[in-house]
DNA sequence: ATCGGTACCTGCACGC
DNA sequence: TGCGTGCAGGTACCGA
């Protein structure tokens, strides 16, 4: 479900939490902790403000103070997490935060998300490259031909940019006219700067739409997405291409799902 | 130091 | 109806 354009919704979503406290809090004992105590963390930030609510990558940072000290709640929705301004609770509920006003439920079936709490800003979050959408072209091009890998494999690699999943990449990749196994470090004359502004195009649209509700994702306020109903490529296998009405095609590269147009798209 | 393959979970669509 | 298979927006970890 998740990648920066859903985070990004999600994200504001809840930005109207600023300022509420933390009642009480519930954690559940599942592999979302990720070995953290359940009691602990709701003993750690119960009575504590939620002072901020960023977005870095497809991670959500929720800054709290007051109580026993600062800290950070770091949550990533994985594939399948949500997080719900109220609503029933069911069997894949981990986490209650119950607030002076409202509720929020962290829910999340195949538990690939996780919900930690950190005194200090987290090092999994620092070592992320840059926002997809603030990085300089000239430090992007420079950071392409460093990586001798394909162009799909590094988009995918949060440590070159943060945010980017499967659903965008294909997407970003057919605007900009790169066949998925293209070399990534062999990018030549216009293509990086091509594929940095489909980078830009993509992930603004997606915004604009609030993200591609493919299954069943949808912000903390239950409201879809609709960029889904924009995707020229992803999930199309064997429709024609919008442009050339070739055969969308699929192959794995980096053991993920690759959907591409063959004419529109050259290595 | 990087890279690709595998593991981790549950649910759903599909063919038999 | 039920069962097996393959697939799904994610990252961490392993060995090469």
């Amino acid at each position: 479900m998740p990648e920066l354009p859903e985070v990004e919704t999600v994200t504001r979503s809840i930005a109207p939490l600023v300022g509420r406290h933390i009642v009480s809090a519930e954690f559940r004992a599942t592999r979302v902790l990720r070995g953290g105590d359940p009691d602990r963390m709701a003993a750690r930030i119960q009575g504590l403000r939620i002072a901020g609510v960023k977005r870095y990558g497809k991670f959500i940072l929720m800054s709290l103070d007051g109580g026993g000290g600062p800290g950070y709640l770091v949550i990533h929705l994985g594939m399948t997490g949500r997080l719900l301004l109220g609503g029933p609770t069911g069997k894949h509920t981990h986490a209650i935060l119950t607030l002076d006003r409202g509720v929020l439920l962290y829910d999340d079936s195949r538990q690939f998300g996780c919900l930690e709490f950190h005194e200090e800003f987290p090092q999994r979050v620092a070592k992320l490259g840059p926002e997809p959408l603030e990085v300089r072209f000239e430090d992007f091009a420079a950071a392409l031909k460093r990586h001798k890998t394909r162009i799909k494999a590094l988009l995918l690699n949060q440590t070159f940019l943060r945010g980017l999943g499967n659903i965008y990449a294909d997407e970003t990749l057919f605007r900009a006219g790169i066949h998925p196994l293209a070399m990534a470090s062999r990018l030549r004359g216009e293509r990086p700067r091509r594929l940095f502004d489909a980078i830009g195009a993509v992930l603004t649209e997606a915004i604009a739409a609030g993200g591609s509700s493919i299954s069943d994702y949808v912000d903390a306020e239950g409201r879809k997405g609709f960029f889904q109903l924009s995707h020229r490529v992803y999930q199309r296998t064997g429709e024609p291409c919008l442009t050339c009405r070739t055969p969308i095609r699929r192959l794995l590269v980096a053991q993920r799902s690759s959907h591409f147009c063959p004419k529109c798209q050259k290595r």
